[in-house]
Order: structure tokens, then sequence, then C-alpha cells
DNA sequence: CGACCTGTTGATTCTGCTCAATCAACGTGG
DNA sequence: CCACGTTGATTGAGCAGAATCAACAGGTCG
């Protein structure tokens, strides 16, 4: 049996960046804009379509419940392409994190959906489905555990992991509060798995067991 | 601005089981297999590639830690199509959780990834990233009133709802006990907002209050 | 310098989990 | 037909993990 490539992804090996440049070939980019921290890149029920690269920066996907609480989907960096949609309009609204900057990718009007389209919408969908087994099932060390390891091999495993993102957006992203993130990261600094280095600078002392935690 | 409907899914009002007849003629179909319950569909590490189309019956999506802790994903029931893996094996298993006949969708040689194939990963997309606010967000009673309303309105919005699936896996659905969902459904017994007929039929008394707890 | 924002830490509360008993439904075998 | 075992659901008691409420520290910026 021969299997079609086009949605079963062959290649999860190659960088991000690689798929981008195929996908940058059916649509129409446009120059990079910056986005200072907290400003919004585009709003709960404003027209989907285009899709946004990141450059540089961090950005966070959120969604709102009618009494103020926050959950973030997801955090975006730079090679990654973000903005997909199934209806019409966004039902999530983006932010820039940190000072971000984007690439709007504006469809051309003959295009066909490509596969590294597809395969994007994939990989989105696969991150999702990880962290809802981490919100559904995961204790807050194992949460924040996942976190640092996600953090660590997006930034190529080095020792040092940056948080571009605040407490608060960590506590969201994970379904717990800053207060909580604030003491589990306490625990793990006593159980000599990392150490602070700054505010925003964790330095990943004991990786291995972080992985138990989390895999 | 022309925008491109291929992945910005312009037309999802339409029935599911509408965009699987486009799907149908990029792929081939076989005849309808009937997975009795609990019956394994797709394991973890299988090969990816095929796509799922659920006929009748319900089918469960499922994760598990290493310590035995299960997630579950997604409940599919019939029109949808399941199965969607961005690497070269699932991640995920399926199986059946009421007995369900599922028609195998599989690549031929030449399709091109059409837009119906798209729009159904975004769906599916959307839809977990509903669920991770749920889980991300939301107590233990929010969480079944989710539950609830989405099997309510996937059925027609008649005022019984059927839970073809037992409170093992609304449990795992939900990231809760199975103890506190029969906890849950009891105050929602006394507050009037369902009634239970039997242990699968849920009757819903008040469907508005149930939305506004997890609007 | 003071105001403000973010982060840390402590005290207390509470939601939901764990452990355990009980019950109802069902199937099997004598 | 009944006794028994099994499985799923319900309910209760006690506990633990994380939330809430509150105080305080450190850094930044006007």
């Amino acid at each position: 049996m021969q299997i079609q490539p086009s949605f079963r992804a062959t290649a999860p090996q190659g960088r991000t960046t690689g798929d981008v440049s195929d996908l940058l070939s059916s649509m129409v980019p446009t120059a990079v804009t910056f986005y200072a921290p907290d400003q919004p890149i585009y709003g709960q029920g404003d027209a989907a379509g285009p899709l946004y690269l990141v450059e540089f920066g961090t950005v966070r996907i959120c969604r709102l419940t009618a009494d103020g609480r926050r959950q973030i989907s997801a955090f975006h960096t730079a090679g990654e392409v973000f903005g997909f949609e199934a209806g019409i309009e966004h039902d999530s609204f983006a932010e820039s994190v940190d000072g971000a900057g984007i690439r709007v990718l504006r469809p051309n009007c003959n295009g066909q959906p490509t596969a590294s389209l597809l395969l994007l919408a994939l990989r989105s969908l696969a991150r999702t489905q990880h962290h809802l087994m981490v919100l559904g099932r995961r204790n807050a060390g194992e949460r924040m555990a996942a976190l640092l390891v996600d953090l660590a091999e997006r930034q190529g495993n080095e020792p040092v992991v940056n948080l571009s993102m605040q407490r608060n957006d960590i506590a969201d992203y994970l379904g717990i509060t800053f207060e909580t993130v604030s003491r589990i990261l306490r625990t793990f600094k006593e159980q000599k798995l990392i150490r602070l280095r700054s505010i925003s600078q964790i330095e990943i002392l004991d990786l291995d067991t972080l992985q138990d935690m989390c895999e």
C-alpha cells in the first residue's frame, strides 16, 4: 500500500522553517511587523484568513471565559505559523508576549491548500492534544516540568532556558495560578532540578528527572 | 482582498457529512467494519496514513501516562472523521466505545490534499482548543455541563441526551474521577437541571443554565 | 524618592481525590 | 429458579493539593 505523504506528514524531523519556505510559495508574505509586549495581533471575532509567521519573539494564543478566566492554548516562537481557524472568524485571540516580529501571509487567489499547510495544521493539532493530556491528567509539578522540557527542547536543549513569558502567562498556559508556579519553581530549586539564574533564566540541572515527570 | 476558502473554511454551518462526501472522492473507502465495545481501532505507535469515518456508534481517542492515567482527547460519532496525525505514526490510540461501524479511507496515490481534508483537520483543532479551555479553567461542574451541552447539540438538541459512554470514559474525557462525575450528576439532579431517565439517558431540564455554566 | 508592577511566601480554605462501603444490573452455573 | 460473582454506579468519610487571601520584597520608571 502506498501512503500519500500529503497528510501523513512524512518528514517531521525537518525544521519548521523548512516547511515554511514551501508554504511561502503558495502565499503572499508581507514585511515583518513589530508588536510591542501585550499588543494584540488579532482579536476574538476578527475575520480569519491570513496566517502569521513568527520571525522573532513569542506570541500567545488565548481564550477567555465569561467571568474573565484566561486559558493560553499555545505559545509560538520563531519559525512557527499560527492563525489557523476552522470557521470564518477567530475564536481565540493572539497577542505579543515580549515584543515579537510577525510576517503576515496572505492567501493568493489561485492557490490550492498545499501539503505543508496541512502539515502545519496537523502539528498544531498534535501539540494541542499533547497539552490536553497535561491539563487533564497532570498535577502542578508535572505541568511545570512539561513546560520546562518543552522550552528546553525548542531552545536547542541548552542548559539555560529563557522564559520569555512571565509567571501569569505560565499559569494561564498550565491551568494553575501564578502563586503555584512560584511555589513549584521553588520546590524544583530545592530538589536541585533547576537553578534560577534570574527571573527569566532557568538553568536545567537535571533534565532526565524533569523528563521522567512528564513523559 | 480575496480570501482563499481552502484554509479559512468558508462553510462551517454545513453538516459534517456533507464535507465527507467531498472527501470520499479523493480517497478510497472500504466497507464498513464493526468494532465491538472496547475493541481497538488503531494503537499508539501504529503507522498513520488512513483516515477513519464513523458510520455509527462512538469512538474514543486516548493517550496514557507512564503510570496509567488516561486522557480521552475526543469522542467521535456518526459522520465524523478521525485518525489525523502529524507524524509518521499515531501517538494516540482509538477504541470503539459502544460498538461502532467504521469505514477506513485509504489515500489513493495521485491525490492532492483536498480542501475538505484541511477543513476537517481544522475542525479537530478547534474542538481540541475548546476542550483545552474546559480542562484548564473550568471546575468539575462546568466541565460536566460542557459535555452535556456538547452532546445535546450533537444529538440535535432533543430533550433527552444519550450517553453512549460510561462514567469512566466521561471522567477521563473531563479530567476528573468517575466518582466526581456521579456526584456532579446528582447535584445537577437536585438543582433540577437534569433528570436521570436511566443510567445512559439524561433528560435536559434547563439547557439555558447548563449553557451559562460553560459558555 | 515614591508609585507601581511582578514575584515570592505564608495562612487558610475548599474543591476534588482517595479509599471504602454499598447497591443495582446482569450473567453464569448448579 | 436461585445463589453467586462480576461489573458499573452511587454515596460517604477523610485527606491532600491547589486556590484564595494577604503580606511583603525587589526592581523599574516616572
